[in-house]
DNA sequence: ATCAAATTAAAACGTAAGTTTCAAACGCTT
DNA sequence: AAGCGTTTGAAACTTACGTTTTAATTTGAT
């Protein structure tokens, strides 16, 4: 297998493709898999479908990822290091920028690459927040392993910067505070609807990012800083 | 098949039982099933892993319910109509009470049910909420159906009622703020934490439902009454 | 042009899934 | 006690899954 740092100093390969703009094999497979993963979960989504819709032969995932887990592991490992390093940025850009450490500036810096991702499709566009979503339903051991690694200084950073801009909070109602606003904020980004399930139609179902943000921040502003 | 109805006029058949206390094979399916489904999910649970566990034949699965489908349906139908009842009940106690129509009122309508069940295990105790949220994001077309059909009053009433309780806000900031408020009861019930996935122990992850309420109700009235 | 490595293709493998079958056991009425 | 509908039990069936194997093909460097 050609490793990603060879592919890339070869970039003329794609040209002489037929199909122009088609990505390599594993590309496919890991788009096409993110999809499906998102829309029928991990379980539910077979090898056979994913190859089919990516137009690869089956043997083509395990050739290229080892097998489904480890697949599932690349997909989620190319989308989760840009985003939590996105986050670290505008967390170092707002603490650097001398302004008031706020809870509204400190929510904007996690929904600031929620809503660059949303509309990008190149980086999985609404696609991503979803994967989140899922994922942490469905609970995958290997996947706890790994982002608990490498990825703790996401939370160790938001932590102290609450801590900081809500100084009037005790560390355990922080904890919790920010447990209730990461939620709520995924949840709006991934689609999920509890009410969705009683009826049809909501207006929330046209799910407009700008909209969704319009409406979440001053909800989560206001309970991140509800007197307790 | 024999009925329910008909078993209710027979108790005297689980005296007969050699252990004291073991529910019929129907029953015990369900209650396996519930644990399963919320544990691994729909489709990673096997009948053979829910035969197994709660001791009867395998064929069982499908003589009382028909299918794998049918019984995630029987699971889920078991809970939803009681949960649905009771958070009507508090809803019309509410109204009839003469109390001020608050948020904070309405939100207790809802945490109350929530509450009770997390606190019965003759109820499937706090299964039921993660029941619902893996059911949200797993998304069973069969039970879309059934459940628009039923239960849609339930978000009408809720929607009527939050109307009135928060007269200076259109009804599609109402709509968006219960769709934000839902989730978060929701998630914290169901202990879905996504910050949980990026460090190994949270203080939220002890879940004892007080605690939860607790915290949960300032944040949730805080954001439902958050000026826009 | 040639050769070795990387990739793709087709087929088969072993396993586990949901479902079905059919006989045995049970429970209730007569 | 007999008979009949209900329930349980053990086994087999069909299908689909993830994975492996082997050969064909393509690719890139010599």
């Amino acid at each position: 297998m050609m490793d990603k740092a060879t592919q890339l100093l070869n970039p003329m390969k794609v040209q002489d493709d037929m199909e122009v703009n088609k990505p390599d094999t594993a590309t496919r497979i890991l788009d096409v898999a993110e999809r499906l993963f998102v829309e029928h979960g991990f379980e539910a989504t077979s090898l056979r479908m994913i190859t089919q819709q990516a137009e690869v032969n089956l043997a083509a995932v395990n050739y290229h990822f080892g097998s489904k887990d480890a697949l599932f592991e690349s997909v989620f490992m190319r989308r989760i290091g840009p985003f939590v390093a996105a986050c670290l940025a505008e967390l170092d850009a707002l603490e650097q920028s001398g302004q008031a450490l706020t809870a509204e500036a400190l929510v904007l810096t996690f929904i600031k690459p929620c809503l660059m991702l949303s509309k990008d499709p190149t980086k999985g566009g609404a696609l991503f927040v979803r994967l989140m979503s899922r994922t942490l339903v469905e609970n995958h051991r290997l996947l706890r392993e790994a982002l608990n690694q490498q990825y703790s200084v996401f939370v160790q950073r938001y932590t102290s910067a609450f801590q900081a801009a809500l100084p009037q909070f005790e560390t355990e109602d922080i904890a919790w505070r920010m447990h209730f606003a990461f939620g709520v904020m995924f949840n709006a980004f991934a689609g999920n609807d509890v009410l969705k399930i009683f009826v049809r139609s909501q207006v929330v179902s046209a799910r407009d990012p700008d909209m969704v943000v319009k409406h979440l921040v001053p909800f989560v502003v206001a309970g991140l800083t509800a007197p307790v």
